[in-house]
DNA sequence: AGCACGCCGACT
DNA sequence: GTCGGCGTGCTC
């Protein structure tokens, strides 16, 4: 007799400390669905809860005797294939997290129900009917029913035209009932069915000349580049092109050049810099073979492009983060645009950056990768000036602009002038110009809120939250303070309550400044742009579409007004603080803020008027601040990448990080003093190792769980992952360690 | 993580 | 006696 068949099961409720490929007998009945790469549900743990779980592998063989059954299938084909299985396994010990996370993350939101309020969605399906007889015979019968059943006969005209249509439509167009397409149907003058319809995401599709024109710079990359292509085996690339320099273009081509090939294509852009007027564009060029996924689509939307993209019949992805595991066959080319945009790496388990798992692809599918920017991370120029990648530049903006003016404002000089607004008196004279000669102007904030520190005027007591050690924001809509980490809020006190003293606001959010700017210019319309105003679905579109039509003098907003706005009449582009991106705790803010400061300076002055900028700082002698405003990018990677190799930061070493959660300080103090000491057990005589902390993590408390992370440097090998991962396990098992948790994260940004 | 089993204290 | 406290061990 044939031994059991065994499947090897990634089971969801086994935390990364237990996870492993568990084994369940499959019943003869479940025999034939029970797949690698479909879904099922099992029983799990001494009180055989139900879990639900990924199919890795059937086989025959297994080590245990006592085996539990696999309790159902549900999904009916496999929802992941070989490749997407191997990278979730190849993603647990890359990210430090459960075979199922990494498989939840490939997976659209839709097709699950995790209890937390969110439905899985089914398929949509719509009834459409088709008529059964031909046209002139469905003439015949209309006139012969034009009085005795006007309905019916009206129906039968329209579809002896168009032949089949969703019986809803049919009923608007003709205003029949269902009643009347039932009674023809039965008839048998027509049929019905219900078929599946994708819900497609809304694309405004531009009227554009799509022919593609590259000037010299923009050929020679994209000739390069298309050798590459061309190669069976291709490296990766860095396209550097200064901010305005058409990289699309570029893109375009190259996407054309592989769906020529016959082969498919997927392009990353960052959650911000998928713009409307991005989609437009690229639908224009490619059609209905594109499908979108990003994070405003519904879920129905999300489940049915990624279906579309399963099925064969979409060519080209454009996404953000997650669109880095569709499910696309046979990829030629995979580009990353804004390469070193943090929104591609993920916050949560799995910690993932799609630009690793985009290289992990791209090898498995002989694939170009193709990274751009006009400000790459340090790592990426670095690796391609050691010709690790191959580095294509374009240095000339696309119509031979010029560089906006840029104007630094010293603000400890504003406050000796007795001036405590948020915009200097340089901002608002180059401001007022705009007003007069009917010119817009862009003004950037960092954060939402980040910047506004309450404070009392005269102790100096600022107010943080009670559950998170973070300072509360204002909100002027209901005068309440709250923390932008739970959500907390509190009632704005009339003065302070140390010291009795007045209130003052210093810094400021996105309203604030809108507030200020109002007063200073009463006449001139302000619009805001950050996640409070586009939260509804089109808002971004509809912010920008008033922006550019009805030309609104001024915009200010956060990241988003960064990104892929080219508007020709915007001639000043404007930086708040420059200040609150510096200064804080990480080796990376001077990178973020060099290129966060060349996207806002790149928004003026894109059509044939010179633009200006004007940076406000109370460090107007930074040379990062001073490179910036040059727009000298290599410059302050020369200089930046110095710093790194002094600190032994990336690329010069890889880094981990470990953090450990808990409501006592102490303990988590303690518990990542142990992690530190058996890593050093481990680890020790490491070539080139180094392990710092404990130290608070970003913040450092968060729902009332304090959090302490310490920093492993070191090159990233099998040996340190393996050991890392073995250190975290260890420590959740030790009972000693209760009400502590750890995870341990590759190349955090903070 | 989450659940059962098991071995000690204070309750009807 | 027994209900329930939480310390201990395991998850196919």
């Amino acid at each position: 007799m044939e031994k059991r068949m065994i499947a090897k099961i990634a089971v969801s409720a086994a935390v990364f400390s237990i996870d492993r490929p568990y084994d369940y007998i499959v019943p003869d009945a479940l025999a034939e669905k029970a797949v690698p790469g479909a879904r099922v549900t099992v029983p799990f743990g001494k009180g055989n809860r139900r879990s639900e779980g990924m199919i890795l592998s059937v086989t025959r063989e297994t080590e245990f005797d006592k085996l539990k059954c696999v309790e159902s299938v549900i999904d009916s084909e496999p929802v992941l294939d070989g490749e997407q299985l191997k990278l979730a396994l190849w993603m647990r010990d890359r990210f430090f997290c459960t075979v199922y996370e990494a498989v939840k993350t490939m997976l659209p939101i839709g097709m699950w129900s995790d209890g937390k309020g969110s439905k899985r969605v089914g398929d949509k399906v719509i009834e459409t009917a088709n008529l059964l007889i031909d046209g002139e015979e469905a003439m015949e019968l209309a006139d012969q029913k034009k009085l005795s059943a006007p309905a019916q006969s009206s129906i039968l005209r329209l579809m002896a035209q168009i032949g089949s249509a969703p019986v809803k439509d049919i009923c608007i167009h003709t205003g029949a009932s269902r009643q009347s397409v039932k009674a023809l149907e039965k008839r048998g003058v027509i049929g019905t069915e219900f078929r599946e319809v994708y819900r497609r995401p809304m694309i405004f599709f531009k009227d554009e000349d799509l022919t593609v024109t590259l000037n010299r710079e923009q050929k020679a990359a994209f000739d390069g580049l298309n050798i590459l292509l061309e190669s069976g085996k291709p490296e990766a690339a860095l396209l550097y092109g200064v901010t305005g320099s058409g990289k699309t273009l570029v893109y375009i081509r190259l996407i054309q050049e592989t769906l020529d090939r016959g082969r498919n294509a997927i392009i990353l852009v960052p959650e911000i810099g998928l713009t409307p007027q991005l989609l437009s564009t690229f639908s224009g060029f490619f059609g209905d073979s594109i499908a979108v996924l990003h994070s405003s689509l519904t879920m129905g939307e999300r489940y049915d492009e990624w279906k579309r993209i399963r099925s064969g019949e979409v060519r080209v992805v454009v996404g953000t983060r997650s669109a880095v595991f569709a499910p696309l066959n046979d990829i030629g080319l995979i580009i990353i645009d804004e390469e070193q945009e943090h929104t591609y790496k993920s916050e949560n388990s799995p910690r993932y950056n799609a630009r690793d798992v985009a290289k992990y692809r791209c090898v498995r599918h002989n694939a170009l990768l193709l990274l751009g920017s006009a400000t790459p991370a340090v790592e990426s120029m670095y690796a391609a000036r050691q010709g690790k990648y191959k580095l294509f530049e374009i240095h000339e903006r696309y119509n031979k602009q010029r560089l906006p003016e840029v104007i630094i404002v010293d603000m400890r000089r504003e406050i000796m002038e007795d001036n405590g607004s948020s915009v200097s008196a340089p901002l608002r004279a180059e401001l007022m110009k705009n007003i007069d000669r009917g010119e817009q102007s862009i003004l950037f904030i960092n954060r939402r809120g980040a910047s506004a520190v309450t404070m009392c005027g005269e102790c100096g007591h600022t107010f943080t939250c009670k559950n998170c050690s973070v300072s509360m924001t204002y909100h002027s809509v209901n005068n309440r303070l709250i923390c932008h980490y739970c959500g907390h809020s509190v009632p704005l006190p009339k003065s302070c309550p140390e010291c009795g003293g007045r209130i003052k606001f210093i810094g400021a959010g996105t309203q604030r400044v809108e507030e200020e700017l109002h007063s200073l210019f009463p006449g001139a319309e302000v619009l805001r742009m950050d996640t409070d105003t586009v939260s509804a679905k089109s808002g971004h579109e509809k912010i920008l579409g008033r922006f550019a039509a009805k030309k609104i003098p001024i915009l200010v907003g956060t990241q988003m007004v960064t990104k892929g706005l080219n508007f020709d009449n915007v001639t000043l582009a404007g930086v708040i603080s420059a200040d609150q991106m510096m200064y804080i705790n990480d080796f990376r803010a001077y990178e973020r803020m060099f290129s966060v400061m060349t996207q806002v300076i790149g928004r003026s002055g894109r059509g044939d008027k010179t633009g200006r900028a004007v940076i406000q700082t109370y460090t107007p002698d930074n040379e990062v601040i001073r490179l910036a405003a040059e727009q000298d990018y290599m410059s302050f990677y020369t200089r930046e990448l110095e710093m790194r190799r002094l600190q032994g930061t990336p690329p010069f070493s890889d880094i981990f990080e470990v953090t450990v959660l808990g409501p006592e300080e102490d303990a988590v103090i303690g518990g990542c003093r142990g992690i530190k000491s058996s890593l050093m057990g481990y680890l020790g005589g490491t070539e080139g190792l180094s392990i710092l902390g404990p130290a608070p993590a970003g913040i450092a408390k968060v729902n009332n769980k304090y959090r302490y992370r310490i920093m492993i440097r070191c090159r990233n090998t099998k040996q340190i992952r393996e050991t890392i991962a073995h250190v975290v396990r260890e420590f959740s098992k030790d009972r000693s360690n209760r009400g502590l948790s750890a995870f341990a994260d590759y190349d955090p940004l903070n």
